[in-house]
Parts: structure tokens; sequence; C-alpha cells
DNA sequence: CCTGTTGTGAACATCCTGTGACATTTTCCT
DNA sequence: AGGAAAATGTCACAGGATGTTCACAACAGG
């Protein structure tokens, strides 16, 4: 029963710490002389590869952090399609490629509806399957697009995709993974307001649960390193009952807006709100306040 | 560049999960039969479409910004493999689904290794192509589609979606998430009368009990807000018995924004709002403008 | 003038987030 | 392999923000 998945570079679904070959797939399938030649194929390619001959909960597959999964509808016999649909609800960005006995057309596009990416029908030749397989994650591979270098620069950190971290003065923030993933992410939107499952979906891979902390707890963490390495600056803005924002402002020049007092004459179309501080003045819901 | 597709309005209801329609695909084949049924399928599904029926050089290919294109490598002839292998490597986002005749497992497996992204063999069904095509598209859509977003106007406020707030000359209105779906809702349905009833079903999702004065409660929070911030404006109107209404309109009779003509009369109740909503005659309370 | 509707303010109940502590898993070192 | 250190994931609590309800006043309509 033990997996032949050594972790060694597990590359975190849509996280952007992949290894461009070393891929993680399943193939849920009963047919074992296809899986069998499908077995060695993959050996050879140096994918860590999983077989599983019964129905697994789709919560399961949630854990196995595949890249892909090969599967064939026949397994999991008249709940197929419920399976699929919630499978490709939990894991939008897992590549699905259904592979199958002879089916209908209107089977086919429902699987593809579904969230399916491909649909191979049996028999086919193996190495279809894995050219198939390779297709689907290429696309799903390209947004995390690590080619680029070039430095993201907020207030005073210094965002370095290169080198998955941030600087402060060429300090490095040591920030893990996660963390440094959550900045990125965050600093890519910048402006934005991210909602909270959204920033789950896009680093855990997963749909997130209802109270699951994860977020907040990693932008905790997040928080209290930029907060020492950058102590008069805020980045990271919480927006109540939605999400995180992320904006460089500056503690120094005090803005002090004085409210309208009133007296006010009728036009001020002069518009002299005399702001401030710089690129970004919005005075948003922050419980930030220390 | 004098093609743009503009989804021009559209006003996604809420959330990143918008406008998934408008998409540009071509096809390039020469079976007329094939060609007809799927253009007849696209037009339904609103979706733009061109045919070709000539092999394109790839760099024309790059001019059209395709979502997808569905292709006949036989079109292509012996060219074929390197006219794939040149138009990926220009347009590595492009989708790309190869719809020809009887190949070899070698083919599809060359075709899918050189960047194509589905290889869908002839005879077929449209309504298979199409759901390929989804299928391929859904994937891409991820990173780039939901960056976009533009601000809403009305009066001094702008309402920023991708924000969860509103502003006024910059200034946010700290709206609380409620608020913000409210003003949101009522600004996308500008001019029109929104009942108590359908604003709280799209708001709270279920249907209002009555005696239920959510609605008004937060209508009230909402005027409170833009009153502050912006006095000599009034956006929300009553409709006794009804509804509310949102409509920018200005307290000064000097400063002609938008749509108010500001040159009306001395007798509001004449009606003369311009926009008369349907059902309900405007039955306005515009005595509390003096 | 009467009745039902809406505006208003405040009390109250809920939900949300920041936070620290702790359990669990992974990584690294010996 | 064994164990320490680091990273990640969970949990419970507290304080604050938000949503809901209520009573009453003000108002429109007949």
């Amino acid at each position: 029963m033990t997996e032949s998945i050594t972790a060694s570079d597990v590359a975190a679904p849509s996280g952007p710490g992949g290894a461009s070959s070393a891929l993680r797939i399943a193939v849920l399938d009963r047919d074992s002389g296809f899986i069998q030649v499908l077995s060695k194929r993959l050996d050879r390619l140096g994918w860590e590869h999983r077989v599983l001959a019964s129905p697994v909960p789709a919560d399961a597959v949630v854990a196995m952090r595949l890249s892909a999964l090969v599967v064939d509808l026949a397994v999991l016999g008249p709940q197929a399609w419920e399976w699929l649909e919630r499978l490709c609800g939990a894991l939008p960005d897992l590549g699905i490629v259904v592979c199958t006995g002879p089916s209908t057309v209107a089977q086919r596009v429902r699987g593809l509806r579904l969230g399916a990416d491909d649909w191979i029908t049996k028999p086919c030749h193996p190495e279809e399957v894995i050219a198939r397989v390779q297709s689907v994650v290429r696309r799903r591979r390209r947004p995390s697009g690590r080619t680029e270098s070039k430095p993201v620069m907020a207030g005073e950190v210094e965002i370095r995709s290169d080198r998955f971290q941030a600087f402060v003065n060429e300090e490095s923030l040591d920030l893990t993974r996660r963390e440094f993933e959550l900045i990125e992410l965050l600093a890519a939107a910048e402006g934005r307001v991210l909602e909270r499952e959204e920033i789950y979906s896009r680093l855990w891979g997963y749909t997130m649960v209802r109270g699951d902390r994860s977020v907040d707890v990693f932008v905790r963490k997040l928080r209290q390193k930029l907060e020492k390495a950058s102590p008069r600056w805020r980045y990271i803005h919480t927006h109540f009952g939605i999400g995180y924002r992320f904006a460089a402002e500056s503690l120094d020049v005090e803005t002090v807006e004085v409210d309208v007092p009133a007296s006010v004459p009728a036009d001020w179309d002069a518009g002299d709100q005399g702001k401030l501080t710089g690129p970004h003045q919005d005075r948003e819901l922050t419980s930030d306040a220390l």
C-alpha cells in the first residue's frame, strides 16, 4: 500500500514552484493491460504516477496534489457525472482527461462541459494519452509564467520572482514558499481587492471550505515580516467581509485631512482636495490601525 | 485595429465570474458542409467567428487576435507541421484545435506535441467541436480574464467593482459589503425602479418576508454616506409603495453634469424626468428637494 | 382624518478578523 | 534511519465590524 510517489518536487497545482518536467498524475482505471503499458511509459518519462482501481472520493483526490488525472468513467459507475462535476468544482486547475470506452457525442460533450479537459476513446494508444495529458498540462501551466524576471517594486519591497523572495533594501524577508506565493499574488493584483476564496483557490489549488482561516493566518505572517522589515509602510489592507488588497502606503506623511467645515461656499470646483499621500491615498475600511 | 470586440456594457452582475461569452475564433477548413453547420452553431452562441478557406500565413493569424482556431491540417498541405509549429510558437496562448480526417497515432501525437491543444477526427459532431473549443479556452481564460472592469460613474460617485467600493473625488465612501452590493445593484439598473422584493432577493438570495425592513435600513445607510460625500446630489429615489430608483440628480441648477436636463422649470412634479419607467409612472418624491 | 408606508436611531445578535498557541507535516542535518 | 528545525495547517478566544430587528416618528394616499 505504499505509494510510489516520492515527493521530491511536488509542484503545487497553480503555484509558481513548478519544475518544468516532473509531473504528478494519477490513473483511475481497471483495465490492467492498459494500466500496465501506460505505467511503464510514465515511468520512462519520469512522471510520478499512481494507479487507482476503485472510485476515490473527490476529497481524496484533492489531497494527492495532482497535475492531471486520467480516468475511465466506467469505473465510477452511475455517479460518474456527479463525481466529475464535484471534482472539477473542487480542483479547477486539475487537468482531467477522460479515457473510456465507446461513448455518444452527448456524453462526450457533457463530460467536457462539466470540466473535463479532454476525452479519449478506448481503445487508444498510450502514447496518445501521454501526448494529450501533456497538452492539457501545458496549457494549465502557462499562466504561472515563470519565465520573466522583472522584479516588482511596491513601496520599499521588491519582489523577485526569480528568487522566490521579497527584499527590502536588498535584505531578504525570509519568506516561506506560501508566504511568497501570497505576496506575489497580491502584488500582481495591486490595487484590486482579492476575495478570500480566490486567493485560496489560486494558492492552494482547490476551493476553500467555509471556516478555513489559512489565508488570514498567512496574511498575518506576511504582515509581520513586512512590518519588521519596513515599519513605516503598510502593504496589505483588509476589506471586511471580502478579502485583501495590496497597495504600498507610507505612514510618513501624516495625512491629516480636515473635514469639510460645512461653511464651504457653494462651489469648490477648484477641487483643491490636497491629496498628499502620493500615488494612493484611499482611505479604506482598514482595520489595520494600531 | 478597427475590429473591436466590445461586450459593451454587459455590466457583469458581480464578481469575477462575469462575461464568459464573447469569444473570437476562426475556422480554417474547406469542407463547406462542416463549415456551414459549425458557423450556424457559432452564430447562435454569439461567438465571433471567421472562416478561412486557404492557408493563412501564421503572421496573419496573429493579427486576428483569436481566442481559438479550429483547423483542418489537410488544407495546409505538406507544410502543415511547419505551419503549426510556427503558429504555436508565435501565439502560445491561442487555443488550437485540429479537426481533420483520418490520421495515425503518430500524427496526432506529433500535432499535440507541437502545440495543438486538441485533435478531433472527422467526421465529427459540431457540438463536440464546440465543447472541445470551450474546454480549451476555459483553461486559457483563468489568468487573464478577470482583469478588466470598468468603473461606473453616476453624478459624482464612481463605483469600482474591483475594489468593492464607491468613491467621490477619489475618496472612499467606506461602504460595507452589503452597502456596496446595494449601490452596485441599484446603479446597474440606473433609471429603473427596483421593487423591494427584487432588491432583497438579489442581495440576500432568498425571498423577503413581509415586514422586513432590511432594504430600507440599508438604503438609509447608503444615503447617509452618499449625502456626506456628495451633498449636492441625490442618488436614491423612493417610489412609494414600490421600491427605489437610482439616478444621479444634481441639486445645483447651474451644474449641468450628465443626463439631468437641469433647465427644468418650476414644476418638477410634472414628471419630466425624461426617463419613464415602464409599468409605473414616475411618481417622485421630489418635494424633499425644496 | 385614518391607514399603511417609509425614515430614523438605537439596541441587539452575528459574523469576521487578528492573534497566539498548538498539532501535523515536510525538510534538513547528523 | 533518527531526530531537530522549519513550515504549514487548525483551533479557540477576544474584540470589533456588520447585519438585523424594533419602536416610534414622519409622511403619502385615499
